[in-house]
Formats: C-alpha cells, sequence, structure tokens
DNA sequence: CGGGCGACTTGACAGGGTGTAAAGCCACCA
DNA sequence: TGGTGGCTTTACACCCTGTCAAGTCGCCCG
C-alpha cells in the first residue's frame, strides 16, 4: 500500500531518474519538474520514465521519498522517538525541519504544488512519515511531563505545533531571508515553545 | 508601474471576469484557475480574457487584487497605520491575514504556485501591497515601545513576524484544522509576541 | 547456439492548456 | 453614412501529459 509502484525496470535506472529528478528539483525549481526534461537529464527516454513511475505526481511522491532517504531523515525521525528529554525532542525536530526545508524546498513545495491534481499524492502528502506522528509524539511527551499549557487541549497543541512546523516559515526564513538552517529552527523551536507551553523555558 | 493593464476593453466586462475569475478560485480551488474555464464562467470568449489582461499572471495578480478590495483589506491596512498601540497593531495584523487566508486561501496559494513561472507576479507578490510595510511597521513600533526582545535586531524580528504571517500556518489552522479566523488570529498573535516581544504580555 | 524475455527506444497519437494573429460582427456615435 | 471600439470566431504554433504499438538490444536459459 505504501509502494504502489509498476514495478517494471531496472532499479538501477529507476535510481537514475530519481537522482536526476532530484536534481532538477534541487536546481531549477518546482516548475522544471516536467517528465521530458527529466527524462532528457536522465539519458532515458520519456516513456522509460512510464515504465517507472505511474505519473508526474508518482514521480514527485517517489523522488520526495528517495530526498528523504538520502538526508537521513527517517534516522532522524527514529532517534527523535526514542529521546526521552520532551524539550530536546521538540528541539530536534524542529531543527529537523529546517533543515530539511534548506535541502528540499523546492522539491517540498512541488508536492504542495501539484498536490491539488492528484488527490493520491495529496493523501501520501499529508500523512507523510512520520511528520505527523513525530508531532504527536511530541506533544503527548509534554503533556507527559506537564509542560503543555494548562489550557490547551493536546489537539490543540497538536494544531499549533504543525503550524509552526508548516512549510512556509520555515522558507521564509531559510530560503527567502537567508538564515541558517540552525538558527531557523531555534527561532522554530521558540515559537512552538511559547505557544504551547506552560512556561518560556528557553534553552 | 502598478497597473501595467492593456487598458482594452469594457471596465464592466472586466470587472465580471474578475468576479468569476475570483469565484472559480474560491469554489474549485487553485487548480482550476485556467484562462478558458474562467472565460467560460463569465460568458465571455477566451481571447477577450487576454484582451483586458496580459496573460495568466497578470489575471491572476488582478483577481487578487480585486479580492482584497471586495474583503476591504486596503481599508483594514489604513486602519492599522493609525494605531498607536503597538500591541494592538500586532492583533489586528494577525486578525487581518487570518481571516484574509480564510476567505481567499485559494487566490493565495495560487498566486504562490504561479509566481514561480511568471518573475513579474513573483515580484508583485513578495512586495503585496501593504504586507511588508506593515509588518516593519509594527516591528517599528514596537521597538520605539520597548518591547522587542533586547537581543533581537530589528530586521530579525521583521524576518520572524514574517515567518508567522506567511501563508502555510494559517492555512493549516484555518483550512486544514478548521479554526475559526479569529482564533487562528490570536494563536499566530500569541507566537508573534512570544518570540520577538521581551516579555510575554498577553492580553 | 538459438529462442525468449525483460528493459528500453522510437514514433505517433489524443487531449488539453497557453498565447498570438487575423478577420468579421455589431452597436453606438459623429 | 461611415468609422471605431469591444467582442467573437477561427485558426494556429507550441508545450506538456499520458497511452499505445512496434521495434531493438542484451542477456540468460535450455
Amino acid at each position: 500500500m505504501s509502494s504502489p509502484r509498476p514495478a517494471g525496470g531496472d532499479p538501477a535506472t529507476r535510481r537514475r531518474i530519481l537522482e536526476r529528478a532530484l536534481e532538477v528539483l534541487r536546481t531549477d525549481g518546482a516548475g522544471a519538474f516536467r517528465v521530458s526534461a527529466i527524462a532528457r537529464s536522465a539519458g532515458v527516454s520519456r516513456q522509460a520514465v512510464y515504465l517507472h513511475f505511474q505519473d508526474r505526481a508518482g514521480l514527485l511522491g517517489a523522488t520526495v521519498q528517495h530526498a528523504h532517504a538520502q538526508l537521513g531523515i527517517q534516522a532522524r525521525m527514529d532517534a527523535l522517538a526514542h529521546e526521552t528529554d520532551p524539550l530536546a525532542a521538540l528541539d530536534e525536530l524542529c531543527d529537523l525541519w529546517t533543515h530539511l526545508v534548506a535541502e528540499d524546498h523546492a522539491a517540498l513545495l512541488a508536492v504542495q504544488r501539484l498536490q491539488e491534481l492528484d488527490p493520491a499524492l495529496a493523501a501520501a502528502w499529508r500523512s507523510r512519515p512520520g511528520r505527523a506522528q513525530a508531532i504527536a509524539g511530541v506533544v503527548d511527551r509534554l503533556a507527559a511531563a506537564h509542560l503543555l499549557h494548562p489550557e490547551l487541549s493536546r489537539a490543540h497543541a497538536v494544531d499549533l505545533l504543525a503550524a509552526v512546523l508548516s512549510l512556509s516559515p520555515a522558507v521564509e526564513l531559510v530560503v527567502v531571508r537567508g538564515w541558517s538552517p540552525a538558527a531557523a529552527g531555534r527561532a522554530v523551536s521558540m515559537k512552538g515553545k511559547s505557544s504551547a507551553l506552560a512556561a518560556s523555558t528557553a534553552a
């Protein structure tokens, strides 16, 4: 269910397509994410792409997954799950997010752009691996440590954290305004803390 | 310079096109923003649209302007400029933003989506009327009232506020998670305050 | 060695979108 | 009566997606 790919073709070719797709995305932006351009860049025919991926949205989804794998997002997500200190977990999640955005904002913007045209991609994106769970997990740990603001329900805290960790703030700080991912992560984390915690326990 | 429209055609027709374009955007989303669909919806030929607007991006820009006018954004912006209490100004700006997003997120998302394909639209969007000035103005007033966090430069405060007032947090809260614009505005405002102010002087 | 199969290419097509161009229609005005 | 502005119709070039059919190449298996 998680990978309904046509399963045709050589994995090496598939990987090469994904690598070039990611590079196209990173260097030329979301607007350049065209099947023909990616195929050309990968030195493969356009049809070959359709042999490996359902359609453009499928290719984009796989490309984002590939980017996440390349950046070791899953490993950091796993580490996050084992972090016992709730505040450290929150910091780490924010840092993870801003670094990911710094590296792959084009890919993330492309997904945001294409999801409207493609319900399947939208669904995959909304429940993108780990993110919702990570946010809920951090909030749960904060609540367990009695750090959540007393007037804030857990659901509301999740909403707030999701808003803070949404795409455009990170893009605004890191991409548009040139902050370092680390600094942006700290800022995001501070926003999250101060809007959801009982006391501003800044580091 | 602000309105480089071809200036051809009947203003009434132009208005009708804008109204339908806005409705298309609001009901069918950014993905449905197609010249042909809008022309059909306005009961006008596709060419007539090009007679009134440079191209699709120009039409979108004008549509957003029309939406802002319809919602009385400019009036609220002006009122904002005359608000003397810095914290009230901040609250008002956040409330303004979430209400605008609640009403026209589709239009705003469309702009965000198309700006990559159209440098002119991107420029117009980045310096969208009032927004940058409003943010800078609020920060200035906060600084003048010595409310800014002492370790925060004015430029950084502007960056932070711009991040808080970027598109996706408001969309996340209001559109995805169903918060009321007012509640979302309060949350956004609180985030802005707590990340930029010396003390959490909540209302 | 030869057949077959999987991976890929080539070429073509339908469908839909943008933007431009040229010619015609029509109502209104001088 | 003639012109002109606003709009329509038709046609076009161009690009992109997604599908189909046929052909090519290499490799493995019998």
